[in-house]
DNA sequence: CTGGTTGCAAAACCTTTGCAAAGTC
DNA sequence: GACTTTGCAAAGGTTTTGCAACCAG
């Protein structure tokens, strides 16, 4: 259904369109099919799920949405395709703090920062350019290529802030 | 041995002069016992592996050091110690991308940022203010008061980028 | 058909916990 | 002697893996 989705290139950090599952998972299935892999039930499970929320999703969220969504699907069969799909750029993982990873699409191929609540774990985006600055201060003074993306950094939100404790 | 250690304020942050492990036990024994907690075989081991390596230990290595240290003391006992230091404010833990958790002595009080590099991943510090104008954005910004010292950035360090792969 | 993927169940981790015994002050 | 802390062993929680059955192309 609705017609024409926009073919991507094919390997590249993958630029999927966002939000609407339909055509998500069309544009994911082609990408797989180019790389002789499959689109399955797993795998538009989870995809729906996440462009269902489009947010920061820790495993155990997936898994639950997942299952909501198509009971068959096993929680090693999210793993697995979350590997996968991070494998090929769809989706990227970020490190939080405390207690593990989360998941979100990789709405365009730019990495960008996040922070994340370290009393209500909850994980909001950055500006991409927000580091810009510190990661040349890094790679200039220790050598180091800063990966912004990889880690949320971590703080209390405003909301947690003003309920104190 | 080495007498007259500085005595350290019973409760707050806890500075605790580095290095020296027999001090260092020392200054710790004084901080517990003011608060009606002792200084144990499984403690004095520990603060002995930290104080030996002034480095970024995970949970295993300290596991490791202790057990060479004192093979009398059990897993269990170290991750006790480590959260009862913690709570004393006499070690930090740093969450670090892939795989855990650092801890490390809390030389003074100062929170530091860290890197960690994704490769082979040990985690160097950073400069106090290295982050401190982030900080100020993300605070104007977003409202998020951020804890610079809590997550480690990722990154690649220079000799695993020059040796590739 | 062919072979990539799955569900299942078990294993592999890592960290926490209940409890009686031991050790610290 | 009082009470904190330990060692042990078992439980918890999360992620990974081996394998036969399955299903997408």
């Amino acid at each position: 259904m609705t017609a024409g989705h926009v073919v991507h290139p094919v390997i590249s950090p993958a630029p999927v369109a966002p939000t609407d599952p339909e055509s998500l998972i069309a544009d994911v299935a082609t990408v797989l099919r180019a790389r002789g892999e499959r689109m399955t039930r797993p795998r538009r499970a989870v995809l729906t799920v996440l462009a269902g929320r489009n947010d920061h999703l820790s495993a155990e969220e997936i898994v639950d949405g997942v299952s909501l969504h198509d009971p068959a699907v096993h929680r090693a069969s999210v793993y697995r395709t979350l590997e996968t799909l991070s494998r090929l750029g769809i989706v990227q993982h970020v490190h939080v703090g405390h207690g593990g990873t989360a998941y979100h699409l990789a709405a365009d191929g730019v990495r960008h920062p996040h922070v994340q609540c370290r009393v209500c774990g909850r994980v909001r985006d950055l500006p991409p350019d927000l580091l810009d600055e510190v990661a040349a201060v890094v790679a200039g003074r220790y050598g180091y290529v800063l990966d912004v993306g990889h880690v949320a950094l971590s703080g209390t939100c405003p909301d947690c802030a003003a309920r104190p404790r």
